[in-house]
DNA sequence: GAAAAATGCTTTAAACTTAAAAATTCTAAG
DNA sequence: CTTAGAATTTTTAAGTTTAAAGCATTTTTC
């Protein structure tokens, strides 16, 4: 028996590349499941649209707010892409916009008054739904994935084909 | 020592329930950025966008063509979306529409051989990029991910919160 | 300090996305 | 057969998304 057949038999298994993309794949429907169920849920519960509320998660954790260029990068979406979202909230009156003194180019965004009170119900309701369609992942579980996912997507942006 | 104090004491490690919100988020946040990494990558080397690349995807595991409807659900992109990246695709001549004989409501599509050809040379590429992506998960912790993920995206659109 | 480069944001054009409504065709109940 | 309901697709309106271009401002360089 050569080396070629014993290699082509244990193709069986699929090869590493393979089970990577599957991988891929999964965590893609994973995400889009997911994604699918919570925007129907705000939407038909609370009225305001995944990305608005996306927004708005991002800056309850910051009191001072953030500039335009912050939101978008933490977010990973374009940065034009911030400028509509944000307008939209701004004409709801969930969030502000600020210009700083030292910087007459940027413009920081902060939540209102009643947006954070908005955001703090829907978060709420939203970490119920998100615990529930994950049920199934115990807290080791859990862990255990959270740690592989753990920097993936950073290192991806950066130090990924470059270093 | 009260119960509640030592309920109090043990928050130190975090709920169950903001366990799985924070593995959502490195999910989501993982996907982004793979996405976005695979987007940029099909857009240079091959002008075509990701959807259309998913299409091609779809249809390339049935030779015979697939139905606007069946694409929808495979997808799980809603109904209306998949008719203008088919037209799209149709008007490159990567796609032909064509009617089935027994439904005269509905649409077959399929990959032209053109069609084919193309998608066959970005698949490889594709599988290329999503291996260096993802090559900090050796065969075993793939296979734990994706035993993990697996059914996940169908509990939840299927028997999540109504069984 | 003036020119050049970089940064921050918005605008634009094209594509994607959803939900809902409309149009067409099929199926089934009577 | 007729008709009510269901299924399949497209269309529409609103919002999201990206890449690229454009503007204004700041920073760097000389």
């Amino acid at each position: 028996m050569t080396i070629a057949m014993r290699t082509k038999s244990r193709q069986a298994a699929p090869s590493l590349s393979k089970q990577r993309l599957r991988l891929w794949i999964r965590i893609l429907r994973a995400a889009r499941a997911i994604e699918a169920e919570v925007r129907e849920r705000l939407r038909v519960e609370f009225g305001v649209t995944l990305p608005q509320f996306d927004v708005m998660a991002a800056l309850e954790r910051k009191p001072d707010g953030m500039t335009m260029t912050e939101l978008s990068r933490f977010l990973m979406v374009s940065n034009g892409n911030v400028t509509g979202i944000i307008d939209r909230l701004v004409s709801d009156r969930l969030v502000v916009r600020q210009a700083p003194a030292d910087d007459r180019r940027a413009i920081n965004v902060r939540l209102t008054p009643r947006g954070l009170k908005e955001f703090t119900t829907m978060a709420k309701a939203h970490q119920g739904w998100v615990d529930g369609l994950l049920s199934d992942f115990d807290a080791a579980e859990a862990d255990t994935l959270i740690r592989h996912l753990d920097g993936l997507s950073g290192r991806i942006r950066n130090g990924g084909s470059r270093a």
